[in-house]
DNA sequence: CGATAACCGAACTCGTGGGTACAGTTAATA
DNA sequence: TATTAACTGTACCCACGAGTTCGGTTATCG
């Protein structure tokens, strides 16, 4: 009877590490880097702060680990298929998975924790860049470029195009969501997303 | 020879809490608000941390007050007059402007501190979108309604085309100044805000 | 000139959070 | 089942920052 502890079994190692990785996601996602404490990532986890510092050595590190794998992440699951189909289709479906991705609650918790601590942190901006916006960018971008070969579009400068059609979709619900706390219907997001291609589809159209 | 300080008349009263405010509100924005100390604040304004708290009464107090009103003068200078001017000409100079304004490394200082700082200060981030983004938003929703009634435009939804033309303008700057601080020659500026107008036009242009 | 209220500097309290130490417990492995 | 390394909980150290206090200084106003 000496259960104090909520009858679970503790694993160790790895697993441990991992689980203390993912529960310090969570917790600094929720309350950003300096409002979030050791002790209180150690008691969501059901960790001693010995274990959190023996794993990752200082708060910073663990923050940059956890920061880190999450800014690669950011688009997995949606949109990885290579793009392809139709210009309607493809860019109206890029549209509408933008739009989802970035109104979730989580997305814009990473997206401010990632501006707020860059200064301080300028590897982390560098990495959210790269594995979210700059790939989707990069996408779109050879999309357009393979597309415009072919004749279905007439597309004279495709990075300035895609960066001026993601930017169309995404700005004002990425704006509202983090300065409003704002969320969107559904129906909403798909006019949207639908204005955003036939305004792209009226200029480089082909 | 008591003269320790920098012989310097100290004014009192308002003046001296116009100071303060002013220097608090540089040391918020380049070093977010948990970053920054009220000593801080006070050696660099040449004050004491009395002084401080006489004033502002608390350290939240002091960032409410001044990112709020730095928040209402996000638009100060440009951009002021009503919009006017035949559309093509109306649309890149708001354009121009635009990217000018926020690519401003204080600018993005703003953004950043507002962004970071919204959850734990909700009205900061309200006053912050009614003052910015949803000012401008407005003024170009209308702009756009009135040019489509004269019918120099076709708008049928002013206030979506007039969110798909800022959106297009400015966010692939604004993220690549925020996770990348990224800067950006004037020319490239004017290359994108040409072809922001030439996709608008394209879609809504008479 | 005074008088006085605002100011400064410095020293203080107090809570808190990063990080460590240690004694007891438990999962893993042979 | 015995051994051991990884774990937990608690108590601890130390630095730092919010906010206060106070004696001395100085701008301001009559």
């Amino acid at each position: 009877m000496t259960q104090t502890r909520s009858s679970r079994r503790v694993p160790r190692g790895e697993k441990r590490r991992d689980e203390i990785a993912a529960v310090a996601e969570r917790v600094f996602l929720e309350r950003g880097y300096s409002e979030t404490t050791m002790q209180h990532i150690a008691d969501y986890a059901g960790a001693s702060k010995e274990t959190l510092y023996r794993h990752f050595g200082c708060k910073g590190t663990l923050f940059s680990e956890v920061m880190r794998r999450r800014s690669s992440e950011v688009m997995s699951g949606e949109e990885d298929g290579a793009l392809c189909g139709s210009p309607p289709e493809v860019l109206f479906s890029l549209a509408l998975n933008l739009l989802h991705l970035l109104t979730r609650a989580d997305s814009l918790r990473l997206y401010r924790v990632v501006v707020a601590e860059t200064p301080r942190e300028p590897e982390l901006g560098r990495i959210f860049y790269g594995q979210g916006p700059g790939r989707i960018l990069t996408r779109l971008t050879d999309y357009l470029d393979e597309t415009g070969k072919k004749g279905e579009l007439n597309v004279p400068n495709p990075s300035l195009a895609a960066r001026l059609f993601i930017g169309s979709v995404t700005t004002f619900h990425q704006i509202q969501g983090l300065a409003m706390q704002a969320t969107f219907p559904d129906a909403e997001l798909q006019i949207h997303a639908r204005e955003a291609v036939a305004l792209f589809l009226a200029r480089y159209g082909a």
